[in-house]
Order: structure tokens, then sequence, then C-alpha cells
DNA sequence: AATATGCACAACCGCGAGGCA
DNA sequence: TTGCCTCGCGGTTGTGCATAT
């Protein structure tokens, strides 16, 4: 017996969504807010399932969306947070103000992932695929990650509206260096949250890097 | 001009996590 | 503690458009 599904599946619209369903949800999220999306379809008037229009506000009707192109800086932001984290794309994107995880994982497969394989990079590893150099181990089960802060505090200060010119062109390209390892116990487990605080929203900052890189 | 192929991106699907009774 | 429900995430698929043959 297979899971139940997420919704009544036959009286549904599938596909793109027409204009109108787009109204329909823009103006009842406008009106009512965000949240309860099992009920939302049949509160709108819309054929559709509840997961079908989180999706569709999430990644194309919510109005603080950046529509366009990537810049080369988000490039590099998307190409050095995939090195850290993985396909963590809600986390990346947690980082990227205006783009979706949808829009990045787009972006990662038919671009960036394309031109790093190019470069004889491999796009998982994002190591040389010719010499792929092991992880150096500084103890038993602890590795080491760097990756440049520089940019990630440039589009904090954007995202803050308080770009601080002076603070940048002080600001080198320093190295953020983590080290992970498992926690010996219940308070070193606990200390590990101690890199940072929740945010009114939920997502949590470790290091300057809100929006719970670490799942803590 | 017609067809094949590749690309870009919107949308769907299945699963896991977390909240709650 | 257990089971149900909802939400969110990541992988995958579908579709329309552009370009090549």
């Amino acid at each position: 017996m297979g899971r139940s599904p997420c919704c009544e599946k036959a009286h549904t619209n599938k596909g793109a969504w027409t204009k109108e369903e787009d109204d329909r949800l823009i103006a009842y999220i406008k009106a009512h807010g965000e949240g309860c999306w099992r009920s939302l379809p049949k509160a709108a008037g819309l054929l559709r399932c509840g997961k079908s229009c989180r999706l569709r506000w999430i990644n194309y009707l919510r109005p603080d969306l950046k529509r366009g192109n990537f810049t080369q800086e988000e490039d590099e932001l998307i190409i050095k947070l995939h090195s850290l984290l993985g396909n963590k794309w809600s986390l990346i994107a947690g980082k990227l103000p205006g783009r979706t995880d949808n829009e990045i994982k787009n972006y990662w497969n038919t671009h960036i992932r394309r031109r790093l394989i190019g470069r004889g990079i491999d796009p998982m590893t994002h190591r040389s695929i010719e010499d792929p150099a092991p992880i150096p181990v500084l103890q038993e089960n602890t590795k080491t990650i760097s990756f440049s802060r520089a940019k990630l505090d440039y589009y904090n200060q954007e995202q803050d509206g308080n770009a601080n010119g002076d603070d940048q062109k002080e600001r080198p390209d320093l190295n953020l260096e983590l080290r992970i390892s498992p926690p010996c116990s219940q308070q070193q487990q606990e200390s590990l949250k101690i890199g940072g605080s929740r945010d009114n929203i939920g997502r949590y900052d470790f290091l300057g890097l809100e929006s719970g890189v670490f799942g803590l």
C-alpha cells in the first residue's frame, strides 16, 4: 500500500499555471498571508494541490523575487557555498536575496556544473578531475573547509542596506575555515549552537551565515 | 523548410522532519 | 511513545524555445 496522496488528485489541475490562477493565488496570499497550504487552494478557489500553490508562490509569484540573469558575484557565491554545503539549495538560496532554491538549482545544473566540468573541475567535490587530492584530515573524523568570506559580507551589507565602503575596501579575501568533527559530549553539542542565533523567521545565523547552514 | 538536438526553467514527485494530539 | 498531518527540500521530469543539421 502506497503513501496517501498529498491531495485529491482527481480534481486538481496540473501543468503550467494560468494568469487567472496566478491572480487568485496572489490575491489570496495578499489578503490572508502565507501558510496553511493544504487548505489554501480550496479557500482561494483554486483547483490545485497545496504543494503546487506553495511552489508557485515561492518560486515565481513572491514580490521580492529578483528575476533575470545571475551576476558574476552571485555566480561565484553559489560556487563557494556549494563547495561548502553541497546540494543544500535552500541554504544557498538563503544567502542570495531574491533568488529561490529552485532557480539556483536549475542554474547550477544548466550553467555552473557544465562550466566547472569544462574547466576540469568535479562539480561535486570542487576538485580537479585529474588530480583529486584527498581532503586533509586534522584529526580523526575532522575536516577543514575554507572559502572566501569577503563576498558573503558584501551581500550581507547590501541586504541590510548599510553597505560600508570603508569596511569593504579594508577587507581582504578572508578565508573562513570550518572544522567539522563529531562532538564528543552533550556539552559540546550544545556549544556547537553557540556559533550564532536564530533570526525572527527561524533561520540560524552561524558566523554570519544565517539561514541554518548546519541545521542546528 | 523541416526535422533533430540541446538548453533553460517551471513544475511535479517522493521522502524526511517536525509539530501535535 | 506512537501515529497522523503538514510543510519543506532535493531530485527528476516535462515542455517550450533556440539553434544546428
